[in-house]
DNA sequence: CGACACTTTGAAGACGATCAACGCCGGTGG
DNA sequence: CCACCGGCGTTGATCGTCTTCAAAGTGTCG
């Protein structure tokens, strides 16, 4: 296991998107890349908060414990996502999450106030993390929203759709990067809701058998995930998903 | 009905803290105070995103609507907040929520492009900006937290605690500065729940008649609503709830 | 007084959580 | 090579909670 990472990596980070080569460059000079295997803790409930962090490659899920043993998973975040941007400018000093890896991971880190002073200094950087927060903010709400209004079975299929997005999985057909149960905490239901779930759906576009998905039915996919849902044309999560249909070549259906 | 807003009042907005005098002075100079009267808006879902606001006086309702004619209520803003921060910095040309002046308001308005400049410019505006959306994201994410792990009786004390705290109210005794149309809209559940929740919680420590709210026993409180929260000790609402309630002379229980 | 908005209460139904049992698979050890 | 185990996922039955529909109560303001 090699300590470094490809720099065309660092460089295509949504963090430093815009920055001219050599701010980039001295900005990359002052973070560690650090190493995580699958299942080994990035850090934990009430650790103090001394880094900020960002992927570049691998997986983490963000997630904290009720006391009842409970576990709600609150992120799973993936390359270019940032770790600890809600965290490094609030009040507390210990973090609010678990940090786990769920696969080999990739970081890169930076001490906290190294990073304030290059926010202080660097305006561009400064809109990066903004957006990166603003982004996460409003899908924050937006999920909050869907968690409000929409049944477990709308929820799972915007949730599929916005993964295969993410991820840019071919929508014929792709397996699900993480386990049901994880999924499953994620959305905040119990997995045997998740379960069950996964088969009323597939009168409504979406197939699953295993861990294979596949989307069937975008016309039917839509008017069922969105018929309540409020970001009314927005959901642009359809849009983005048809023009990957129309892209893949249409695929021999791998019956 | 004045046009202007009270110099302290500006000068005491969280956007602004930290800032040397005369630059806070000079970005002042860049906002205009607007002025609505409750039932308003400010801006409707749709509407293309050309400033960004800060609220000094009154509260503002950000809100969307299903297409089955129900309507999630995200926020509701008070003074010092900012509306549209989650907006401005998103790709999205037009404004993903509707702003509604429940009370008489008066905001600052600053044009979005200005904006961007002087976050450029301006390390500490950065800070303060990526202060308050830092904050807004944790408390969705809790929230949506919330949402998924606590009863409706639950997520009701939980919100009452904290309208306290941010109205700096009396705990021994304050009315609901919204309807409780507005507040059950703006915990997700319906108006019915709502009024029925605030029966049942009268055994843990809250007392409502009517739009009266007093926290009889915060012990009992703290262990209802904290059982299954997984901020253990952070819930820092009561233990500020605990100071506000020794710091009020121990009022003559206005039986 | 009457109109209207807001709130409460009741009864029925839908949905997800919970508890329990079982199937499936990969790994370990005899 | 087979037996056993543990992690993971599915399925079934039951229960509690929230939503929904319906009706009645409360308050304010003309």
């Amino acid at each position: 296991m090699t300590h470094t990472v490809a720099p065309q990596v660092l460089h295509s980070l949504p963090l430093f998107a815009g920055l001219a080569e050599q701010d980039r460059d001295e900005l990359v000079r002052g973070g560690k890349i650090r190493r995580y295997e699958s299942g080994q803790n990035v850090f934990r409930y009430g650790d103090p908060i001394r880094s900020f962090y960002v992927i570049c490659d691998g997986a983490v899920q963000m997630f904290r414990e009720t006391p009842n043993g409970h576990e709600m998973t609150t992120e799973v975040l993936i390359a270019g996502d940032a770790i600890g941007e809600t965290e490094i400018l609030q009040l507390s000093p210990t973090h609010q999450f678990n940090a786990l890896a769920i696969k080999d991971t990739a970081l890169i880190e930076f001490p906290v106030a190294w990073l304030k002073d290059n926010i202080r200094r660097n305006g561009v950087l400064a809109l990066n993390i903004l957006g990166m927060l603003s982004r996460r903010a409003h899908i924050a709400t937006v999920e909050a929203e869907h968690k409000a209004t929409m049944t477990a079975a709308q929820q799972v299929s915007c949730f599929l759709e916005r993964l295969c997005i993410l991820h840019d999985f071919d929508p014929h057909g792709f397996d699900l990067p993480y386990s049901k149960t994880l999924i499953a905490s994620r959305l905040g239901m119990e997995l045997e809701t998740f379960s069950r779930t996964l088969s009323k759906i597939r009168g409504h576009g979406i197939v699953i058998r295993g861990n294979r998905v596949s989307f069937s039915d975008i016309e039917e996919m839509e008017a069922f995930v969105c018929n309540n849902c409020s970001i009314v044309g927005n959901c642009s999560e359809h849009d983005k998903l048809r023009q990957l249909l129309l892209k893949q070549k249409p695929a021999r259906h791998a019956t």
